[in-house]
DNA sequence: TATTTGTATTATAATAAATAATACAAAAAG
DNA sequence: CTTTTTGTATTATTTATTATAATACAAATA
C-alpha cells in the first residue's frame, strides 16, 4: 500500500500516517504481518522528519495495530484480538457522530444503510485475512 | 436539560459544551424550539468566560442547530433539515471509526448491533418532536 | 566491524487553541 | 429616554500542539 500524505492539510502529519494505516489494517489493504518500511525510509519518502513518522508508529504499537521489531522491522499484527464487544470510547464517539447526522437532517434508514455499506466493505474478506 | 462540564476533562470546555447540546438536539431531550440559556447566563452558571460559551453558541448556529435571535434568545432549530444521506465528512469520520474498532478485534455482527442500540435510542420518537 | 534499526533526549521554532478582558451596537425593559 | 441585557467583535494572553532538528545509544544486521 502506498502511503500518501497532504501537506496541505490542516491535519496533522503524523495523525494522517496513523490513520492510513489503521484504515488500511482494518480493511485488508495492509495484510497482517505485512512489513511497514521503516522509521527512516517512510520519512524519507515522505520529505518529512523521522520523528514525526516515530510518533505515528509509536501511537500504532500502543494502539496495538503494528508490533516493531528490530529484527523483522515494523509489521502489521497477526491477528486481531476477538475481543468482541465495542469499548465505551467507541461509545461516545459513535453515539456522537450520529447524533450530528442527526441533526442535519439524515434518516434513520439512510443512516442505518450507509453504516452497512461502510461496515461491509470493511469486513468483505475473512476475519484480517488477504 | 441540565447543562454541565468537566473541568478536569482534556476536552475543550467549548467543545463539550456544543457536543452535549447535539446529542440533545438529536435524542430530544433538547426540544424543537426549546429556549437555551443566555451566553452570559450559561457561563454565570458554568463559572467560565462568556466568550467560551458564545465560541460553542457560534458552532451550533453555524451547523443549523440552533437559531440566534436577540429577542428570543437562542433556541433549537424547529426542524431538522430532511436532507436525507450521510455527507462526505460523516463517510470519513465513520469508516475511520469503524475501522478502529475493527483493530481492536470487534467482530461486524458486534459492530452493528451496536450501532443499531444508538441509533433506536436516537430516533425512538418521531422526527424530532419532543 | 560498519551499518541500520528503533528510540530516547533535548531543543527550538511555528502554529493553533483556549480562555479572558473589554467594548459596543441592537434590542428590551423600566 | 434611560437603563439593562443581549450577542458579538476585537484584542490579548496563556497554554498546548506540532514539526523539526541534532545527537546519542543499544540492539541487531550484514
Amino acid at each position: 500500500m502506498r502511503l500518501e500524505i497532504d501537506l496541505t492539510s490542516d491535519v496533522p502529519i503524523y495523525r494522517q500516517i496513523r490513520d492510513r494505516i489503521v484504515r488500511g489494517a482494518a480493511s485488508g489493504a495492509l495484510a497482517p504481518g505485512e512489513r511497514l518500511p521503516t522509521v527512516r525510509q517512510l520519512a524519507a519518502d515522505l520529505g518529512v522528519n523521522p520523528m514525526t513518522v516515530n510518533k505515528a508508529y509509536a501511537l500504532l504499537k500502543a494502539e496495538g495495530i503494528i508490533v516493531m521489531d528490530r529484527r523483522r522491522g515494523a509489521q502489521i499484527c497477526e491477528s486481531f484480538a476477538q475481543s468482541g464487544t465495542p469499548d465505551d470510547d467507541f461509545d461516545g464517539k459513535a453515539s456522537l457522530l450520529l447524533s450530528e447526522a442527526r441533526t442535519k437532517g439524515v434518516s434513520k434508514q439512510a443512516l442505518l444503510a450507509r453504516i452497512s455499506e461502510i461496515v461491509n466493505t470493511l469486513y468483505q474478506d475473512g476475519e484480517g485475512s488477504k
